[in-house]
DNA sequence: GTCGTGACTAGCC
DNA sequence: CGGCTAGCCACGA
């Protein structure tokens, strides 16, 4: 409580997990909860990329839904489509092709 | 310290 | 197969 100075271990966490998914490969935020050590709290690991400060240094976009949906971002689907249309990831239909196949594992 | 909500997930109907 | 419900953690007010 009361971290009003910095982020919290917790997004810190987050963000570090996240910058480590290698390119052309996609995570779930299940996978990140779970790698840094609260498996069930993939409700904050949303919330805190929603909040991400470090927006495009991060690569959010990388992180999708366990059932192989996109997911929400802050650019919007859109643009999380084409960017990771460009790493290498096929979309269709707001649904990762090959998602198991993409799938980043710590 | 409590309440409500979120870029989620898995289970049910 | 598809939509809905409830449960989970952390944070802001």
């Amino acid at each position: 409580m009361l971290q009003s100075k910095e982020l919290s271990i917790f997004e810190d966490l987050v963000y570090q997990a996240t910058s480590k998914i290698a390119r052309g490969k996609v995570s779930t935020y299940a996978q990140i909860a779970k790698e840094i050590g609260r498996e069930k709290s993939y409700r904050a690991v949303g919330n805190a990329l929603h909040k991400n400060p470090f927006a495009p240094l991060v690569p959010c976009h990388r992180v999708v839904y366990s059932t192989g949906r996109l997911g929400e971002y802050a650019f919007g689907k859109k643009k999380k489509m084409a960017l990771l249309k460009e790493e290498g990831i096929i979309i269709s239909n707001d649904q990762i092709v090959d998602f198991q196949e993409k799938l980043f594992k710590f």
